[in-house]
DNA sequence: GTCTATAGGGGGATAGAC
DNA sequence: GTCTATCCCCCTATAGAC
């Protein structure tokens, strides 16, 4: 049970939150009804469809980050300082009921959830990899960060790694998911 | 629709390639039935519920996976040619219609499957880490692989990685799945 | 081992009253 | 905007015939 100043963006706190607990097929328009303290119907008000519901989750999302990173608070900070920032952001989610990042929930099943959703899920992952090779270039340009090979696949890596450990820490527990952020650190001293 | 030599083997083909395909909520007995060609209580007559179907596939994953480790043509292998092969099984799952890894997709549902399976997937996770980590450890120590940290931690970050590859693979393509491959070797080398 | 039949529940979604 | 009521489908699972 919540409290309601703004029904629809509380329900897209709920379904956010659910998407990343259980998973776009392990949610039901129940669960939101229930801790919202509404019936059913209600919800279908504000979004007619699960896949409405969704699509606004991750648009909502894609909207936060570019606001985050265009902030001057976000933009301003050295390279150091933005892959920490942007770690934070994972080790938060790790924190907050050990959620996982809406990419890797909603592309671990992929094929079974609508073709309206791929297409958001596509668009957030391509603005974060993006904006993480942007940060990992200019941080290897200033000599703070020493890889080798191209700032695109490293991004891939640590983005795949950070994605994947939130879900290994599910199974194995939180330490891991540390373990494998210090060891991505690591791997950009060199 | 597929032959039947033995109806036992053919479900868990299926359902494991279910799982990676769809998930343990995308999937139901009825896909199996139809695509074996029987009717959905033929299914709960050798695996009685969902449960003891997705513990079986993850129980003969980890057996399979023991018996790899531990046969000669893996067991003699140099380090390098240990990972190459450990990479190969990820790229052949890529291949095969974008699968996912088992660990991974039930991972990311992990707060919406039986407790059972939860503890079935930690077991191979665990083994995966540990033969990982031993295989970096003996790279290392040959002089092979060069990496900062611990072996363990740096198991962690390559087995994520991996994981989160072939999750991001379906939203951005094989490609990207690749770079991350390369990326990972790179990181070996120092 | 597989079938038919069915129970029993949950899910997404809509119509119409308030 | 939220309610009640309802529809219809799919799902997991079981009983009993063959």
């Amino acid at each position: 049970m919540v409290k309601i100043e703004n029904s629809k963006r509380t329900i897209l706190n709920l379904a956010e939150s659910l998407l990343q607990d259980k998973g776009f097929n392990g949610f039901s328009y129940a669960h939101i009804a229930a801790e919202l303290g509404v019936k059913n119907a209600a919800i279908h008000y504000h979004f007619p469809s699960k896949e409405d519901l969704g699509r606004a989750v991750i648009q909502r999302y894609r909207d936060r980050f570019k606001l985050w990173i265009n902030n001057t608070r976000v933009k301003d900070l050295s390279p150091q300082e933005k892959l920490d920032w942007f770690f934070s952001i994972y080790t938060d989610m790790r924190s907050d009921k050990g959620k996982v990042c809406l990419v890797g929930s909603m592309e671990a099943e992929f094929n079974s959830i609508p073709e309206g959703l791929q297409a958001e899920v596509e668009g957030l992952h391509k603005e974060l990899l993006k904006w993480l090779e942007a940060t990992l270039s200019e941080g290897r340009e200033t000599g703070v960060f020493k890889f080798n090979g191209e700032p695109a696949n490293k991004a891939a890596l640590i983005l795949s790694s950070v994605q994947g450990a939130l879900q290994m820490a599910r199974a194995l527990g939180t330490k891991k998911f540390r373990d494998v952020v210090e060891q991505a650190k690591l791997d950009l001293l060199v």
